[in-house]
DNA sequence: TTGTAGTTACGAATACATTCGTATATTTGT
DNA sequence: ACAAATATACGAATGTATTCGTAACTACAA
């Protein structure tokens, strides 16, 4: 049942991974009320996504209950990460700073957004020179 | 021939993509000759893909020469735009700063990166104080 | 206990992505 | 003009994603 490596979700399993992140566990039930707001699929179509996400590794469920609960195995940020990584890879080059510019033209942060990302970057700055090599902080 | 919408590409059209716009327009052959250092599957499968493609409105084609000429519709900053907005809908909840957080985490950018983000930072702060409804400058 | 409402399991239809074999067309060297 | 090499077009097999109908199961009320 313990999967080699969890195989990158689709679009519709994104959008089941995004309830999940924001309800926490949830039922199926839960689950398609939510996604009825944006899509008109039927309650077993959802099931059964689920019952294959679960397959795949990406979703693990509690049993033990009247119905079954389900919850991601990876978090919203590992996700991320992953995602992040794999665009980086294939459309920008290699290149994280091109995604920073571009991600940052899209839509104008707010001054304190962007006073976060400036200290964010002194610590990055300050890091560097007193630790060349390693990589942690505090 | 003109299509409503150009669909999203493929993780495999992608590949072509990427070898469109670091070589500029090219022949299968050509594309073919690069895919094959990561892939193993053969010349008919590359240009029944590209075919696809064109057929999708994804590439433009010149028949004119000996060999056809493929060239992207969109550039690839374009296709940045899209897939980044498209992520930052998902998995980001909507939030591009919570985007460029997770990128310059990824992988340190250089110094003179730190820098150019930096005052590309002071620019949109500029830009807001000088124009708090306008998104145009210069 | 039996029916009803709500659940999960399963099988199958449809659609799209990926792959390749083979047919057809075109260029070029002899 | 002909053969060999190289191109494109096409059809079909395979795999995966998405959808739903229907069967089987479970809890609860009457």
């Amino acid at each position: 049942m313990a999967r080699p490596f969890i195989p990158k979700p689709t679009d519709s399993e994104l959008e089941i991974l995004r309830i999940l992140w924001d309800r926490g566990p949830s039922s199926v039930r839960d689950v398609h009320m939510e996604l009825e707001k944006s899509k008109t699929s039927g309650y077993t179509t959802t099931l059964k996504l689920m019952q294959i996400m679960l397959e795949k590794g990406i979703l693990t469920r509690d049993v033990s209950g009247r119905n079954h609960v389900y919850t991601p195995t990876l978090s919203r940020d590992r996700t991320q990460q992953q995602m992040v990584d794999k665009m980086i890879s294939t459309v920008f080059n290699g290149s994280p700073f091109m995604l920073v510019m571009q991600a940052l033209g899209r839509q104008r942060p707010s001054p304190e957004e962007i006073n976060r990302i400036k200290s964010y970057l002194n610590e990055l700055e300050k890091d560097r020179k007193d630790r060349p090599q390693e990589g942690k902080k505090k």
